[in-house]
DNA sequence: AGGTCACTTCGTCTACCATCAAACAATGGA
DNA sequence: TCCATTGTTTGATGGTAGACGAAGTGACCT
């Protein structure tokens, strides 16, 4: 299980039971053990339960330990039709690959900054204030005081965290409105524009395999 | 077991028993299982048998485990009388902690280097023998087909390796023919003189604890 | 030779831990 | 409101890893 949870992604119980050939309650015991010992850390979303590894310490242990073993696990292959897995909404906000890249920039950016551990709640920066405004993207002030501004949400098919919360909302609504990106109609797809691309991706130095 | 190998040191199995609080029989089986894996590497010396990890990478594993786990072992403490710690014979070569630093000196500084894993043997390079020669320390060539030029002898009080073999002993004979050391009367214990001081433990940058 | 010491091997036993099915809880959609 | 889905808790059970004592091996000393 903790092997299969080194890519840094996020997985639920069941699918942990199955990569470890063992009934689910089975595993949900093993698991709340691993919680208990702080090896993962757990995240409610929905009625599902995504694990993960709880810290960049155990990742390394565990890094140390397969080299020792020699043991290698297969990579994670995500079962989300591809026409969703690239770049679709969540809600209010976008999802998938672009939205994790863009997710994972934006933190290294400091745009935001984590406000404590085990909690995805994110803080606006007067870095990222600023460079919001510079990439014409405006957030909505008027409702900041009932919503987060930002918050990782798990990305269903990536399993790694993108970008939720008022800020998330208004990536995507600035998006839409810059016609960085299109809507598929009838679906959650989203279809990147060649001024998307220069205006939005390229800026940003997102480079994802569309 | 393992955690109190961490400090680089080599104990015995009877050691290792009384460290996990187990039977003798009981900590031979677990060591041989670890020594299966490779974990640890033994050195058989006179009727005792030596343990310690087998490698870097298992130190390094147990160091993260450790932080992970968030305990510390008692550092190991020889049980040897004082007067025999720093400075004695050891057959016909040196032993204690002068002989342990002398011993990684040298390896730290060419002089020799190692032939193959696993086993104590050593090669003199040829840094080794222009110093050696500087240094004025001769070596006896009469018998170097007979005998091992150096190997690494496991360190009663230190349990870490000194130096052996032709080496070993031409160090000794040179230390003992330029007065650097003396020789107690009716006992193994070396005393350092103050030309030794110099010339001796000066010149090698060997910064002991008298 | 014989005795002691250090350590390993063997055979046996027991406690414990992972495992599972069934019951329970929580969430979301119809 | 009900049902399907997802996941956790519980209690019983069986297999196994790890423990020990006794016997065996080899090295050293006198």
């Amino acid at each position: 299980m903790l092997c299969s949870l080194m890519d840094g992604r996020a997985r639920t119980s069941t699918e942990l039971s199955v990569i470890a050939e063992v009934s689910p309650s089975t595993a949900s015991v093993h698991l709340t053990r691993l919680k208990e010992q702080e090896l993962v850390k757990v995240l409610a979303q929905g009625k599902h339960r995504y694990y993960s590894l709880d810290d960049d310490r155990v990742a390394a242990t565990l890094e140390s330990l397969m080299v020792l073993a020699g043991t290698r696990s297969k990579p994670f292959v995500p079962n989300t039709p591809t026409h969703l897995r690239w770049a679709r909404t969540c809600y209010d906000h976008m999802a998938g690959e672009v939205a994790v890249a863009l997710h994972d920039r934006i933190l290294k950016n400091k745009w935001v900054s984590q406000k404590k551990r085990h909690d995805g709640a994110y803080e606006l920066t007067e870095v990222g204030t600023r460079a919001l405004a510079a990439h014409g993207i405006e957030m909505d002030t008027t409702n900041f005081t009932r919503r987060r501004i930002a918050c990782a949400c798990l990305d269903w098919s990536e399993r790694r965290p993108h970008l939720g919360g008022a800020l998330g909302a208004a990536l995507l609504r600035s998006a839409l409105q810059h016609k960085w990106f299109l809507k598929d109609l009838d679906s959650r797809v989203l279809r990147v524009t060649k001024r998307g691309e220069r205006e939005f991706l390229g800026r940003l130095g997102l480079q994802v395999g569309a």
